[in-house]
DNA sequence: GCAAAAGTGTTGTGTATACACCCATGG
DNA sequence: CCATGGGTGTATACACAACACTTTTGC
């Protein structure tokens, strides 16, 4: 707890660029950086992926927002998706960290990854909207590498994690689960090899009931066991406090 | 993709949380966190994974330091592995990001993991040392928390990665590699099976000679070839700046 | 009866595991 | 010649990819 070397270094290192944060006149306070959160915010919607922005000054940008000490940043994250996009996720994990400078301040930002359910939340209100994840408008350089990051690692996950099943409403059919993998991944997927993979995962139970829409056979209705996860245990045990890493419906 | 949704928002989204830097006098400096890097320094010698901690007051804590704004996040952390234990460490990755209210401050610690070579770095300097990883001392819990964390990444990582190398030197023997291994995972693993994998993933390198120690047959030697690692494109391709994620040796 | 999506099996190929012996050297 | 660690091969089980047809329903 020796905070760091003393003040020598912390001098020898500064740059001559005395830079200032918004509200204080003091010249050391370019020694602390502002902190904010980031969040990707992910739906699958009509066989696209599609991203939550929310309008920035001239372009689009991620949903963002500052920590507060009274939350972990899990629930900053997620109390910042409510207050810019208006959307519950039902999943959440960290990405990365990262220092920058852009618009005049220097700043860390913890981004994080978040599923949603396609039409669980109305229309996004505080001019936010839903963009197409592989074809993003006009936006920042550092969120755009962010949402290209987070999609990287979205479908490397879908592969060996069940956080797909945060994509789909509680109760869903093996095609619509195995679309939300197409559009993931962006490209098809064989159905039997699909079907045995899920199956062999043992983490769906069927509902008992099928549905039935359009002229074709109905289709058997399946839940996520999330009880029967083995993928949970990647994720650090050491959450501080209230929130679990993946919520799990 | 709809773009250019005017500004109206960022004016009525933003709090009136007027934040301040420790330095203003203000008492709203709670609102700014303080920022801190702190590394997890992996080693392997003599059969055990060891931890390089150094002394706080009364207990034993991970290095840390602040980062500037003239650095990244991986800088820094590189940067407090010098100032705090002196050795340069040969694999830096970030590990995680929490807030959390310790030792009276709120603080957001970045997290990563750093690997380094046995032997390389003289005795440890600045009231540093080496801990065993699996029997750690006295020390603060968020600390402790992250370490066992990234024994965790580094027990599964070391499956599917070729950080196994980064600590060893550039010329080893494969009963080296192995043994850096099974002290990493805890556990045997077998030879042959091991030799195989080794050889499958295309990444070793035989430097023609050979190392004769003991009265026995002289171990033939390898050198890891990084340019044949495949592993290298998990990590995030924004690194903003300077240094590599993966510090190749 | 036909259009349209649901549902189902087999085969080959590669990858991981379990397991035991000979080789080269120093003393 | 023997003790010590270096080095090798085979048989088996499992996971994954390729591949086509039957079933159930609405119209």
């Amino acid at each position: 707890m020796t905070l760091g070397r003393p003040a020598g270094q912390k001098g020898t290192k500064r740059l001559p660029t005395t830079q200032r944060s918004p509200n204080c006149g003091d010249p050391l306070v370019s020694l602390m950086p502002r902190v904010d959160v980031r969040v990707v915010l992910f739906m699958v919607s009509v066989g696209r992926a599609l991203v939550a922005l929310q309008a920035d000054s001239t372009r689009w940008a991620l949903p963002r927002g500052s920590p507060t000490q009274a939350e972990s940043l899990d629930a900053a994250a997620t109390r910042i998706l409510t207050d810019t996009v208006g959307f519950a996720e039902r999943y959440l994990e960290q990405l990365y960290s990262i220092s920058h400078r852009s618009e005049g301040d220097w700043t860390v930002t913890v981004t994080y990854i978040a599923l949603a359910l396609a039409g669980a939340g109305g229309p996004p209100p505080n001019m936010a909207a839903w963009f197409d994840a592989v074809d993003l408008p006009d936006m920042n350089s550092v969120d755009r590498k962010i949402v290209d990051y987070a999609l990287v690692r979205l479908r490397a996950k879908i592969g060996y994690t069940t956080i797909a099943f945060h994509l789909l409403p509680p109760s869903f059919s093996l095609s619509e689960l195995q679309m939300v993998f197409e559009v993931v991944l962006g490209h098809e997927v064989d159905k039997r090899n699909f079907r045995r993979r899920i199956h062999a995962a043992g983490v769906l139970e069927a509902t008992g009931d099928t549905r039935r829409e359009g002229r074709h056979r109905p289709a058997r209705l399946y839940r996520f066991r999330a009880s029967h996860d083995a993928g949970a245990c990647l994720v650090p045990g050491w959450t501080f406090g209230t929130e679990l890493e993946a919520t799990t419906l």
